[in-house]
DNA sequence: AAATAAAGTTAGTCTTGTCTAATTTTATTA
DNA sequence: TAATAAAATTAGACAAGACTAACTTTATTT
């Protein structure tokens, strides 16, 4: 199979070819990774070496079917990794991606498929994101988040956008976790700010960006 | 923390340490790893140089205090995966070793202890081999074997002393899994082998080293 | 279109962890 | 005890994957 770092390069070039279809440059990859151009150009040439990827002055750097269905199942243990982390050890959002990106990387042929039947095969992560099926397939993101609510409705937490951890430990602090019900109060239209009511709990005002933060469902 | 590699070390000279309690040669240590004896003076200098061994020509290596319990957190680790993997996620015995060699790098302060509170806290893995306590102390190993039922006698599978896979792959034929029953029907005083019957099945006859391969609890 | 900025690439270096080959030290045996 | 065998060590090399510095190519701007 692959070593740790050619996983996570092709990793990385599978998001941001997911993120925007754009034209996928080494500065782009060395950017994302946080390493040196340079040594993004030494990769390149080694992951075509090995036909997981092609790359093309003008067309940048594209997966092949095999670097595709390579990066899948990476994404695959990933994301089936943080669902066990948080539903069967406890651990909190925030503290998920982080080891999930180590155990991602843990190689056996059956693993990923008898955890996907051990959690219940769940279709999304905590964070919102599809999980590949063994097949490769995958459902579509989430998309509606809590400044989509109306004024009056209300609806369950089902994954977050952000990932920042500002962002977890403030749910952390509001004890709003998936599953959680949110009643919409109130619209404040100067700002958009939300009134809310997390668990029928007191009225809370979060802001805008707050409520484009959190993907429910109705 | 520590490389895979200075973990793998230290692994290597705790078990040696544990297994015989004789003196720790760098050729000792080459052997079990399968690597060259020059490499393991290098390895040794490193780890002398982090205080997690000491290194004496008379004395051999021996781990330092926080070697020790390094190395008993890796162990540990270990231990709990092969729970895990062989409870939950319904591994045979013979295919559980080798990814817990993985797992058991996966850096996180509180894995461990979460996995552990997991599996009901477990005494010992499917080895028979005791699970370190988050305080670093841990159980006996397992002690009494098959061989040492009397006829007529019946016990219940624990774990295994062998871990070749040609015997797990054997007892996985026998269909004998931890917490299975066993009767000895009579042990034929010409070559000592014995004659079970497996969960009341009909009489079976297996080597006396098979019976010493076997953990059992009576 | 020339000047400048940005992106891409090459060459060479460093670290980690391994190796082989050669040498030194320690143990064993005739 | 001298000769020989085994173990330990040193020196030097190599591959992977990162880096810096320098150079080339492509884009952008005036």
């Amino acid at each position: 199979m692959h070593t740790l770092s050619e996983e996570n390069y092709l990793k990385c070039i599978y998001r941001l070819w997911q993120d925007k279809g754009q034209k996928i440059t080494p500065t782009a990859i060395a950017e994302s990774l946080g390493n040196n151009p340079a040594s993004v150009v030494d990769m390149i040439r080694k992951l075509t070496d090995k036909q997981l990827i092609a790359y093309d002055k003008k067309k940048g750097v594209e997966l092949t079917s095999q670097g595709q269905k390579d990066a899948t199942l990476i994404v695959r243990r990933h994301r089936l990794w943080e669902v066990f982390l948080l539903e069967k050890l406890g651990y909190h959002w925030d503290e998920i991606h982080d080891i999930a990106e180590e155990l991602e990387h843990i190689k056996d042929a059956t693993l990923a498929d008898r955890l996907d039947k051990f959690l219940g095969f769940p279709e999304y992560d905590p964070h919102g994101d599809p999980i590949p099926k063994a097949n490769g397939k995958m459902a579509k993101r989430f998309s509606t988040t809590l400044a989509d609510v109306k004024a009056g409705g209300s609806c369950r937490v089902v994954a977050v956008k952000d990932t920042t951890s500002q962002f977890l430990q403030y749910l952390q602090k509001l004890d709003i976790n998936i599953g959680t019900n949110i009643q919409l109060i109130e619209k404040i239209p100067f700002d958009n700010s939300l009134v809310i009511s997390i668990n029928g709990a007191e009225h809370k005002t979060v802001s805008q960006k707050f409520g484009e933060s959190l993907l429910i469902d109705i």
